[in-house]
DNA sequence: TACCCCTGGTTTGGATGCAAAATGTAAATG
DNA sequence: CATTTACATTTTGCATCCAAACCAGGGGTA
């Protein structure tokens, strides 16, 4: 993830067990699961190699990410919210209005809008209580450059439209509008991902940027 | 897969890989990677346990794949196909409409309208060349009955009217008509998932059916 | 009688050793 | 000189062994 390991290379087993100072067989089972999770490259017999992510890989993930989210939220509008829940998620918004209150995107202030972001939609896809598009949606963000903790935090105009996106959501999912709610949060991924991918172009971004999705 | 072993019921690893006739080594491979796929609860420390699944997480599987599918035939439209796999899909039609040109479902055409439709569904979703939906909709099927290999081969006119999309999807794709193809392709799938659990509530599919996903 | 703690057995997780497969190299052959 | 083949080395995959964590049952205490 932090690209520490370039793309394609080989992963033997023996050197990385001892750089991580743990004996392979755990170090097998850790490889196992980010093969599994699409990070790695397995060949029977031949071991694991870093898979490597075209920008159209990340565009790919943000699009399937865009319609398991936007099932997500048509399932919400659909089944109501609860107040409780509701609150919360204005909550959310306030936290998102706040830091960008400013008129201007500061740095300070990133932190606490990602943190926000990430709950906001970690709430619909939770609260939709679909285990398939929770678990898709985590895969879809296993990748460099696609996690939803990735914001482009430089132009103040299209901060501002992202998180009005995220206050007609909430409008329409209390209103029970499944549509809308659907195309509203599958525009909103799906946009974030052809912008990320127009600065990635750019080299706006830095290929080591602190925006991945490290823990 | 088979219903062999029940749910909850929590998996030993020197039983199993007695049973088996492996060490434990390969099979705990095995458990983490059933694990990840979903089949399987792991708890650390405390070992893997058959996951159980309601008719809801049926559904719910369906509805994921009904959008991911459809995304796969919006984006396959968009590019537009070459002759040749508009060929091969039209081969494939015509599979489908031998198999229901009696008037009746024979049971013996089962097996050829089945392998058709999963060819079909992998070619629909492999040309969209997303390496994410490809690996999501496979997971989507793994689960006791959302398979693509499972059809309920009891209703002529259902039966009909599913392979009747089928038709109509191509045509949407080959002209190019991206809503049209996502709409029918959801669709087809989000209410073969509905009829299923409809036909699962009846008992009139038995738990242990041979239409389970083992390969 | 209900609850807690302690202890013995069971089960999982990790380390090591060994066989099989793959890779790289050098010699042999055309 | 290119290609192939045999061999040595590396690397993966599986089996086994040991330690640590969990579980069940019994005894003790309030």
């Amino acid at each position: 993830m932090s690209g520490e390991i370039h793309s394609g290379v080989k992963l033997q087993q023996q050197r990385l067990s001892q750089m991580l100072g743990v004996s392979r067989t755990p170090l097998r089972t850790a490889l196992a699961n980010l093969a599994k999770e699409g990070l790695l490259r397995y060949e029977s017999n031949r071991g694991y190699t870093v898979r490597e992510f075209s920008r159209q890989d990340v565009v790919n993930a943000y699009a399937a990410r865009a319609v398991l989210e936007g099932l997500a939220a048509a399932t919400v509008a659909r089944h109501g919210l609860s107040d409780e829940i509701l609150n919360e998620l204005n909550a959310m918004l306030e936290i998102g209005d706040r830091a960008l209150s400013k008129g201007r995107l500061d740095p300070d202030d990133l932190d606490d809008y990602r943190s926000m972001n990430v709950d906001f939609h970690n709430r619909i896809v939770a609260e939709a209580q679909n285990r398939w598009v929770e678990d898709l949606v985590r895969q879809t963000q296993m990748i460099p450059f696609a996690s939803n903790r990735m914001i482009v935090w430089q132009d103040y105009p299209v901060m501002v439209r992202s998180h009005d996106d995220h206050h007609r959501l909430v409008d329409a999912i209390s209103k029970r509008d499944v549509t809308r709610a659907d195309f509203l949060l599958r525009e909103h991924i799906y946009f974030a991902g052809e912008y990320l991918a127009e600065c990635l172009e750019d080299g706006r971004i830095p290929t080591n940027s602190s925006n991945t999705n490290k823990e």
